[in-house]
DNA sequence: TAGATTGTTAATCGATTAACAATC
DNA sequence: TAGATTGTTAATCGATTAACAATC
């Protein structure tokens, strides 16, 4: 019901107030706006899909804000993932400590190289891509986090739909088919930069 | 010129066709939209930016239309960046295949920990901090790429800054605060996964 | 009180979709 | 020719910005 792009502002915002030193207890919307590079206009328009409420003069209340939008955000609800393809970028993932302190549990890792299996990516275990679709199923896995190389993330995404993951997080460079009910975010590293590149090349 | 949103779906276009066989030479805005989620009607749109003509009844020719796509985006251009910290993501990245075919040369990576200073993240020798600044001077580096912890990002990109980079990609979860002339691309990891399990557990 | 800041409505802007004549 | 597909214009949609009365 919330739009993307504001979900998005709001999550800048939570991290933001997160920041902020125990003694602030009051933030404006100008003040949250210039920190962000956001408009302070834009801010007060996406805190009408909260029901914390501002006060003029003061601006809005820091806890009761940073609260509410964990609430909306649902940080609090653990969440269980799965990681395909323990490289290097499946690696850098399992290790990032944002995860855990957002609820976000990596449970597994898989790879269909056997000399992979059985090592761990930090604390994360790999195991067999053959044992994927099982794993899920069993641990109530919603979210499938794909690093496999673009030639064989379509086959993974696949078989993540068929284990029945609601969600699918995609690092590989291809735009995948999956069904109506799975969400899918492409995370097109490669683009970022080509957009970078073009746009430094221009100035 | 051209805005963003086109430029991300020419970038898209250009690894779609990229991936066609070689026997077939004309492509209709139907089949490239299929292919990748986006209408017909927005890739004719699109293909106004482009001076490669299409055919009625035929569609757009895949050589030059790939070719063209490919001088648009300055792929041939080769772009010197820098990588700042040489942790696991940055480790990563130093490898990412994708980057040596477009042309993105990583000449250095750059870590505060005397313990990973001297080795390698792949081919990519790791340097010292310290050195950044008269590196980038000195090695026509236009991109800064920054992997550190969100602690550590603004003061690594106001020395990107100051060393004269063109342009920021920046991991680590913050917003940061950079003169007009640089431009920035945020890529925040955890924000992706924060969205994708809102979209997951409302459903 | 005066002034800062909210909450909300109206105006603007830009991107996508729809429609359709032109064309091979 | 008939039909598929382009290129382009108009309509729609949604997001941002501007404006301003309400309020503490």
């Amino acid at each position: 019901m919330i739009p993307w792009v504001v979900l998005e502002r709001l999550f800048l915002y939570y991290t933001y107030l997160e920041s902020l030193p125990p003694e602030v207890e009051w933030v404006s919307s100008q003040m949250l706006g210039d920190a962000l590079g956001i408009s302070g206009d834009l801010v007060r328009k996406d805190m009408t899909y909260c029901t914390t409420k501002g006060k003029p003069r003061q601006g809005y209340p820091v806890g009761q804000l940073r609260d509410h939008l964990r609430e909306m955000l649902k940080l609090d609800l653990p969440v269980n993932a799965v990681l395909v393809g323990a490289g290097r970028l499946g690696s850098a993932l399992a290790n990032y400590p944002g995860f855990r302190r957002h609820n976000m549990h990596i449970l597994a890792a898989f790879d269909v190289d056997p000399a992979k299996v059985g090592t761990h990516v930090g604390d994360v275990p790999v195991l067999p891509i053959t044992e994927l679709e099982s794993f899920v199923t069993r641990n109530d896995v919603c979210c499938g986090i794909i690093t496999v190389p673009a030639s064989s993330a379509q086959e993974v995404a696949d078989m993540l739909v068929r284990s029945g993951v609601r969600s699918i997080w995609n690092f590989a460079p291809v735009s995948l088919r999956v069904p109506h009910h799975v969400v899918v975010r492409n995370e097109n590293i490669i683009e970022g930069f080509i957009l970078l590149r073009i746009q430094a090349l221009e100035q």
